[in-house]
DNA sequence: GAATAATTGAGGTACGTACATCATTTTGCG
DNA sequence: CGCAAAATGATGTACGTACCTCAATTATTC
């Protein structure tokens, strides 16, 4: 039996197609009863509407715009480049995505950014941003307007209208904290644990996540409180130099934020790197270089690619009502060694 | 600037609809000089023809057939289940695929399998099948028939006309090498690596980056040759046990192929299975729950979902002569460890 | 029970492409 | 030049859905 249509409907509902439409478009003026035995008939007959043929009817576009953090770092710049690339492979699919990146670090403006999204000229958005109330709220009148939602990469748990396109980061950083571990061995030492801010709920969770693990399976490896580097690099070469000088037991480094370069050029700035154990997030170019040249040892990291595709599908699905199949939207926890680096492609079409 | 239709084309070619659709069916009964006007045309305005509205106006099918081994193993069947799946989920991009299992060592009937697939009822294949000669003639008589070919899994270097979705192999056997190095760290012995059988191209290549990796990184860890089981149980559980009994000194075990229970279970027979360092391939429900146990160290695997809907993609891409983003199709080599183990869902949909 | 409101039906046009038929124009060839 | 063959144009229908208008039917209300 072929995909039923909608005359079959119709037929089966014993109805006009007309009112078929009316139900399906939720266009009004149709009594309960009827709009009921239209319902019935849909899922008598499973039916799922023509997305291909709607959008062809409807000419319409997907307006989906991404809410960047207006960091320079090569991580969202990555995301950046990965959203250029996704505009131009979706064209055929009636999408564009608009990206306005706004300072992470100022609540207000990203939730009047959101606020300032209207629903006919926006069909749905991605939110990375800090977890605030103000986000929070922001998102929640989203909603209402009917606008879809996505959080993209950093999770906004307390938004529930919100589905999360990320990777769990207590994982994450349990993942690094056994991996660490077990590259450290048998050695007796301490371990330096690094971020940019201890603010921000990303590097919390990995730090819970890191520290769980490592009480559990190395309890004789200290781990340093954590440090933080504010993103300004004098300050990070300063106390990565005062930290390494004054511990020299130190036998494991984990980088916990998005942005390793700073801290990686500090550390190397004190000279053989390679007795540290170094683990850090996200695949970027610097991580790349340094797994190869062995500087690293570990890369924890999430697709870039998948993150972006998924987000979009996520909020294709929400805004058409239809349905994408949960695993393809799971994104992974990577672990990247020099040996399972992909290859570096510049973006190129089969 | 919208998106340009073939009315647009006709117009900046000067030529009608209709001779616009010749060119761009292949119709033939065009003059050379007119078919370039139009490519012409196509070119400057960056013309990409509709396939939503293509397919709903062909009312077409694209009939997919992937031929998999009869080996009952669980990543087999794992792939079969996926592909299931996608077959479902596939009905409203009107694909179709059909699944055909064929003895993996009899080239002869894999061929023959192959041909009798005819353009008028087929549109594309991933074949899944050891390389050889019979293989890869009856892949090329495929291609001259212009029916589409993906090699899946297993690659299929010799018929250049199958584009290879899977893993590197080599890479994903140094990438156990050094996971097993490191993992084992400082200790002395010697390395047990442990396969089906060699005969297969998959196990030589893992073989070979592993034997790379371990002779440049840790040669005092001597690799034993490799021990075939032939997927036998009794053989497995007596070689392995004796392996084992007679070589004391072992300290780490690679397990090569795609299934590892038999194995695990010969080398659990005998104690104490966590004083070796273990890793082996593909995330089933047997290498899930060992990773679970701390059985097994870490398991080097390919995302099912992944390699099944990739396929569908370039096989698609290839009827329609559409492209993909080269980026989402390439296989990752992936490490899992207990930490970033995936949550093991069932289908849903979100 | 009549007037009014609410609901339903019938039918058309559109989206971008495929495909078929028939008419018309252009080309090549003797 | 004239004619057949080849090339091109013109036009219509179809795919499945959206959206519109107007007419016809059914409910509701006083």
């Amino acid at each position: 039996m072929d995909k039923p249509t909608t005359k079959d409907l119709a037929k089966a509902a014993g109805v006009s197609l007309a009112t078929v439409d009316r139900v399906l478009n939720r266009r009004g003026g149709v009594r309960q009863a009827t709009v009921e035995r239209v319902t019935a008939a849909i899922r008598a007959l499973n039916y799922v509407r023509d997305i291909s043929a709607a959008n062809l009817a409807r000419s319409t576009e997907y307006k989906l715009v991404f809410l960047l953090p207006d960091h320079d770092d090569e991580f969202t710049n990555m995301i950046h480049i990965a959203l250029d690339e996704a505009n131009v492979s979706m064209v055929h699919e009636r999408t564009t995505v608009s990206i306005t990146r706004v300072s992470a670090n100022d609540p207000h403006r990203i939730a009047q950014e959101i606020d300032g999204l209207s629903a006919d000229k926006v069909d749905g958005v991605a939110i990375m941003a800090p977890e605030t109330a103000q986000v929070r709220d922001a998102i929640l009148r989203l909603d209402a307007r009917g606008i879809a939602v996505v959080a993209f990469v950093s999770n906004q748990p307390n938004a529930q209208s919100a589905y999360f396109v990320g990777i769990n980061n207590e994982a994450a950083g349990r993942t690094a904290g056994q991996l660490l571990a077990r590259f450290i061995g048998e050695r007796q030492g301490t371990v330096l644990a690094v971020t940019e801010t201890m603010q921000s709920r990303d590097s919390l969770e990995r730090r819970l996540g890191f520290d769980a693990i490592m009480a559990k399976y190395v309890p004789r490896l200290r781990v340093h409180p954590s440090m933080e580097t504010y993103a300004d690099a004098a300050r990070t070469a300063k106390i990565i130099a005062v930290a390494l000088h004054n511990n020299p037991e130190i036998v494991g480094i984990y980088l916990m934020n998005h942005d390793v370069s700073e801290t990686m050029q500090a550390i190397e700035a004190q000279g053989i790197p390679q007795k540290y154990v170094i683990i850090g997030h996200e695949l970027t170019q610097h991580t790349r270089a340094r797994l190869i040249t062995g500087t690293m040892d570990a890369v924890i990291t999430q697709d870039v690619g998948h993150l972006v595709r998924s987000s979009i599908r996520v909020l294709k699905a929400r805004i058409t009502r239809i349905g994408t199949v949960a695993s393809q939207e799971r994104i992974r926890i990577e672990i990247i060694l020099r040996e399972n680096l992909p290859e570096d492609t510049k973006t190129s079409y089969l």
